[in-house]
RNA sequence: UGGGGGAUCGUCUAAUGGCAGGACGGCAGACUCUGACUCUGUCUAUCAAGGUUCGAAUCCUUGUCCCCCAGCCA
């Protein structure tokens, strides 16, 4: 999975990395690490830091990447949360080997460490409430004021610290703050807290602990820790940085990680926040968090993307610092570029049009070859079946054609892929609708195959399936959760759920595909000929009703033709 | 209006004083038993104004715009 040199993205983390590398900081090691917190599902923003971390680390000899769960707020995180992580990492092809970690196994150091802090009068128990210690920091332009509680005795506080692990005390009661500058322009560095009261179980140390470390405490040490040289976080904690430097300083600690920011990840016409996220699957706006549409990694895979197309994906949106909304369009393209290569090809009829071959005999079935891949050969051949009685695609046909289409039209020759040369003689319609229900063709035996021992050229080919030799099949259509590229821009009193795409799913109940999809197996992803890319679902497929996800149309030139079409029409 | 960051094609991203390059996207064409793929050509950018310099995206000055921060979340 390494990325070749001479193409490799350079970026400024990189550079970095490579510089204190070539000076022999940190003795020359490099260790990063994933550090997420269990209390939700991966997404692909997440994705973006994981191959940042881990590729890195795999780039330079003897580079290592931890994963660590960052599970310092009980309240909101849970084990099955730390299971899909794992599983999801797992999947996008990064392996942490033995480096598997927890913040929750150094709670005892850090609870030392912090010992330590009051003992050298850096950190201080503060028994002013929430409220009150919210209005004591002051604002972004005045100045914070000093707790009353601030100059206590290291004897008081040590012991109050003490009774605070003990359980003593409700939640709120009291709180361990570091003693720094409440004036500091820097409001995170007005002695935010380091340890809270939370009598809440946690999910590895279980009802052993009543007060958890903060994040900002938790972090620099953690990283320290492990012995981690580069922490690479995201824009938002540029600002906490002189407080993760403080704490290690504080504490005379001898590894100091160098932390480094990035901007995180936005791509257009979805959403990355995890509350926003959790707003659609609580409200029901898509099926869950693996739902095809949703930016998950459960929902991705799902959708049918593959591990690769992210990797490659991620290699080519690059690392920097400015914020930044990467185009939809680019992640489609990856994953178009890697099921072109090695998604099978199958034809599946989505919106069904009888066609009759009126002078192909009554009760003949014909095996003809079809290629699996009409750019790889070994990907070998497959049988397919031809009768009097096909599908088509209600959009292969036109009775009054439209300038440039080629398909299917009263008295014109099209080939009907890998089977034969037909035209088109006649179309029934339904008396009361005037809706076409069937087409009447006849076939040329010559062409079997789709050759013309003439050499007459037609200008399409379409595909179809045989009406009895073919199955039912559900297809879901996924388009953008979002209609607007930017689903944060509304207008004053709206949020984010207006701007959902109510065309983001269009399930089809009627589809046929050819047979050989019999025992399609969940997760299998195929390209429907000259529809698109699908995916088996691994939920709601079963052998007797098998339901395909659209993971990404074909690039369809023919779309973007009639579209100018119609509009000129309008005019 | 405190502090911290950031501004390069439509989008993402390179160029660290020396030809503004790549990818996506768009457009045009070639090819084609997928209007796919592939191939060819093409389009568009240094936030602004000054300055330093033989030479500035890069250095300096001034300004403009955007993002983040007032959790006992991470």
């Amino acid at each position: 999975m390494t990325y070749p040199d001479s193409s490799q993205p350079s970026d400024f983390i990189r550079a970095i990395i490579s510089e204190d590398l070539r000076t022999n900081k940190n003795d020359g090691r490099l260790v990063t690490r994933f550090p997420p917190e269990p209390n939700g599902y991966l997404h692909i923003g997440h994705a973006k830091s994981i191959f940042l971390n881990f590729g890195v680390a795999s780039e330079y000899k003897g580079g290592i990447c931890n994963l660590r769960f960052d599970d310092t707020n009980p309240s909101k995180e849970d084990v099955k949360y730390v299971e899909s992580i794992k599983e999801d990492v797992r999947w996008l092809g990064f392996d942490w080997n033995d480096r598997l970690f927890y913040a929750s196994d150094y709670f005892d150091t850090l609870y030392d460490y912090a010992v330590e802090l009051i003992k050298k009068g850096k950190a201080y128990v503060d028994s002013l409430n929430a409220e009150e210690i919210r209005a004591y920091r002051g604002t972004l332009t005045e100045p914070g004021k000093n707790s009353p509680w601030r100059d206590r005795s290291v004897e008081e506080n040590l012991k109050l610290f003490e009774r605070m692990r003990a359980g003593e005390f409700d939640e709120g009661a009291h709180v361990l703050r570091t003693k720094i500058d409440m004036a500091a322009p820097n409001i995170n560095m007005r002695d935010p807290a380091l340890y809270r009261i939370l009598k809440v179980p946690h999910h590895r140390t279980g009802d052993k602990w009543h007060i958890y470390p903060m994040y900002d405490f938790t972090h620099c040490l953690s990283d320290s820790i492990e012995g981690v040289t580069h922490s690479l976080c995201t824009l938002e904690f540029q600002d906490h940085r002189p407080l993760y430097d403080w704490v290690l300083d504080e504490l005379g600690i001898q590894n100091h990680p160098q932390q480094i920011e990035f901007a995180r990840l936005n791509i257009s016409y979805t959403v990355m926040s995890k509350r926003m996220l959790h707003k659609l699957v609580d409200r029901g706006d898509v099926s869950g968090w693996n739902d095809p549409r949703m930016p998950t990694l459960q929902g991705l895979r799902r959708r049918g993307y593959t591990a690769k197309s992210i990797r490659n994906f991620c290699n080519r949106i690059g690392v920097a610092k400015r914020d930044a909304v990467v185009d939809m369009a680019l992640l489609e393209h990856s994953v178009r570029e890697d099921l072109n290569q090695h998604a099978p090809r199958v034809m599946a009829v989505l919106h069904p049009l009888r066609l009759i071959i009126e002078n192909y005999p009554e009760n003949q079935v014909e095996e003809l070859d079809a290629a699996n891949h009409p750019n790889d050969e070994t990907m070998g051949t497959r049988k397919i079946l031809f009768s009097r009685v096909l599908y088509v695609d209600q959009d292969d046909f036109r009775e009054t054609p439209p300038k440039k289409f080629y398909r299917l039209t009263p008295g014109h020759e099209v080939r009907l892929r890998y089977a034969y040369l037909i035209t088109c003689v006649g179309v029934v319609k339904d008396e009361q609708t005037g809706q076409i229900i069937e087409l009447r063709c006849t076939y040329d035996p010559a062409t079997r195959g789709g050759s013309s021992p003439d050499g007459r050229k037609v200008k399409a080919t379409i595909h179809w399936v045989s009406a009895t030799h073919s199955l039912p099949a559900e297809v879901r259509l996924y388009d953008h959760l979002f209609a607007t590229s930017n689903p944060n821009a509304v207008e004053s009193g709206k949020d984010f759920i207006s701007n959902l795409n109510p065309a983001s799913l269009k399930t089809l109940r009627d589809a046929r595909v050819e047979l050989s999809l019999k025992d399609a197996v969940p997760g299998t992803r195929y390209q429907f000929e000259r529809h698109a890319y699908f995916c088996v679902d691994q939920v709601d497929s079963s052998d007797d009703a098998l339901v395909f996800n659209r993971t990404v149309a074909l690039r369809d030139t023919w779309a973007k033709v009639q579209q100018i079409q119609t509009k000129s029409e309008d005019k």
